[in-house]
DNA sequence: CTAGATGTTAAGGT
DNA sequence: CACCTTAACATCTA
């Protein structure tokens, strides 16, 4: 689930129930999730200040010193609850404030992070909402289209839900050969990578608010395209499960 | 019971 | 060496 959309949901999310709140005291249920040796003592007493997101991550400023940098995994989310709200099943982290509320990130299957870091790492590209044309047309060089939108060191933030989806309101094949694409088809690319994220942000990356136009929600072995109600199809781009229309899709 | 699932990364192969 | 593919991680569900 947690693709750029989700995110900045949770960016959001995070704004509204943790910014500027004095940090009474964390609880670690799962020390999987947090890279930080002693993160208790490392944020008692701080507030968390802003919010940023790149790519699939959230890089939290603190009243002083690092970052604290979260990643969400395959199953991560937030839920904010007070004293007396029953919590969730898989809270792996728990931030205690001051006023009572908390924060919890919760993960079932545990892929998600928690860190510190000073910067963002140059392992990251550009995020996909802020890279420009030029530098998005120049990485469409060689290799399956769906593995380059996917691939975080060349552009932060999509994942494999929104390449298909990607892939498909641009008519272009998961699978088609970036070095064959004509400036034309990159510029559509990029126009419709930027028009789907958008979308789906103001959506609340909730799939139910989306268009039903979308391949979103199909996402079963044929089940019909929203667009011509053909069979989809399933095969594998990049090592993940990708969904097409043989039909829409060239 | 088995296979597969939205992500990342290390390891193995070409 | 560069590039691509697969396995592993932990847990749940179809």
């Amino acid at each position: 689930m947690p693709e750029l959309p989700d995110v900045e949901v949770f960016g959001a999310y995070f704004k509204r129930h943790a910014l500027n709140k004095p940090i009474e005291s964390v609880t670690v249920t799962s020390k999987r999730i947090v890279k930080v040796s002693g993160i208790e003592k490392k944020l008692q007493g701080k507030s968390f200040t802003k919010v940023k997101r790149h790519g699939k991550s959230l890089f939290i400023s603190l009243t002083k010193g690092p970052y604290l940098v979260m990643h969400f995994g395959m199953t991560g989310f937030l839920y904010a609850y007070r004293d007396k709200n029953p919590h969730q099943k898989h809270s792996r982290v728990i931030f205690h404030f001051k006023d009572s509320s908390h924060l919890a990130f919760v993960d079932y299957r545990m892929f998600g992070s928690i860190k510190f870091l000073e910067e963002i790492p140059k392992t990251l590209g550009p995020d996909a909402l802020s890279i420009s044309k030029p530098a998005f047309k120049a990485l469409l060089k060689k290799g399956a289209l769906k593995a380059i939108l996917m691939d975080q060191k060349k552009m932060a933030g999509v994942g494999n839900i929104y390449a298909d989806e990607i892939c498909f309101q641009a008519h272009l094949l998961p699978s088609h050969r970036s070095e064959t694409l004509t400036e034309k088809e990159k510029s559509i690319l990029f126009v419709t990578m930027h028009r789907v994220l958008k979308k789906a942000i103001q959506a609340k990356a909730e799939p139910s608010h989306m268009p039903s136009t979308w391949l979103i929600h199909e996402r079963k072995k044929n089940d019909p395209c929203p667009a011509c109600k053909r069979p989809l199809h399933k095969t594998t781009v990049g090592g993940r499960s990708t969904y097409f229309c043989a039909h829409c899709q060239k």
